[in-house]
DNA sequence: CCGTTATAGTTTCAGATGAAACCATTTGCA
DNA sequence: TGCAAATGGTTTCATCTGAAACTATAACGG
């Protein structure tokens, strides 16, 4: 944690945002801790990035979906899936199939090298759930699903 | 293959994750929405980033830190505050000295210029915060900020 | 003092990113 | 039908990003 310093600003008439109480940086902060902790879990033993990754899991529960699906079930855009699928389907890790009725669709799905990679990575993204949700207790929790139902809704 | 997709997966054994009830995914997803939000009323209004923002942010607050100060309290690494400083000085709106003791440090601040941009996104950002806040009662404001308190620590 | 190590900050390089242009196919409708 | 508009997806381009290398100054240990 940063030393101390000078507290208050120049002038009283200006009034500068607190950031440590301000809610959208708090909520950036710790999003990105923890979403890098995950991270660093998967890429230090599978050669796979954020967005491989949250497209992986996506076609794990949802198998057949198409590109745009997928884009909107990860609330990525289109050209970082279109990416991130080019990659997966290079490594083998995700098939794609044009669709019957409609030429433009992909029908994507996890291959089975891919299904081994979400079966080692999806508990140890559990496990850092688990580690965060930890530090509440039962109460917190519960308030906490709640609140963030509302916010996002 | 059975009718339509968006069924459950094909196997028992695997256990997918349910990324709509997954924390870190929520949270990533929030934030990136009330972020951009924000980012995207000062970009519309003054030629200035998000990095940009907060190092001016942080400034308002605490006048005369180092870069690398600036770096511990926005959260950011120093090669993006090193940018997003050569930039704001270029612009005029942050003025840089050499600390007298310690010709390594540079000494920051708001500039008159800065000033006023700050004076004017603050508000704006405030208005953001509250308007997200709007959307949850009493109790789940304490609750949250209780939470987030636990979280963070 | 002098050499080593640490720190502040910038630059370089290589990869990630998103907006917009683009191609192919499908749909809407006159 | 036929053609304009819409849609799925990829490519381009310009920007952004962070790790590592680099420069300059300061601190430390003998």
């Amino acid at each position: 944690m940063p030393a101390k310093r000078k507290p208050a600003p120049a002038t009283a008439e200006h009034a500068p945002l607190q950031l440590e109480h301000f809610l959208p940086y708090r909520l950036s902060v710790l999003s990105n801790t923890i979403s890098q902790a995950i991270a660093d879990d998967y890429q230090r033993l599978h050669d796979i990035s954020v967005t491989e990754w949250r497209v992986m899991a996506v076609l794990a529960r949802f198998d057949g979906l198409s590109a745009r699906e997928v884009a909107e079930r990860t609330a990525m855009d289109k050209v970082a899936v279109s990416r991130a699928l080019a990659r997966l389907v290079g490594a083998g890790r995700v098939s794609r199939t044009t669709h019957h009725d409609d030429k433009r669709r992909s029908v994507l799905g996890l291959t089975e090298a891919g299904w081994i990679i979400h079966d080692d990575v999806a508990p140890m993204a559990r496990a850092r759930e688990r580690g965060v949700l930890a530090k509440l207790d039962a109460d917190e929790r519960v308030w906490l699903e709640r609140i963030l139902d509302k916010l996002q809704g």
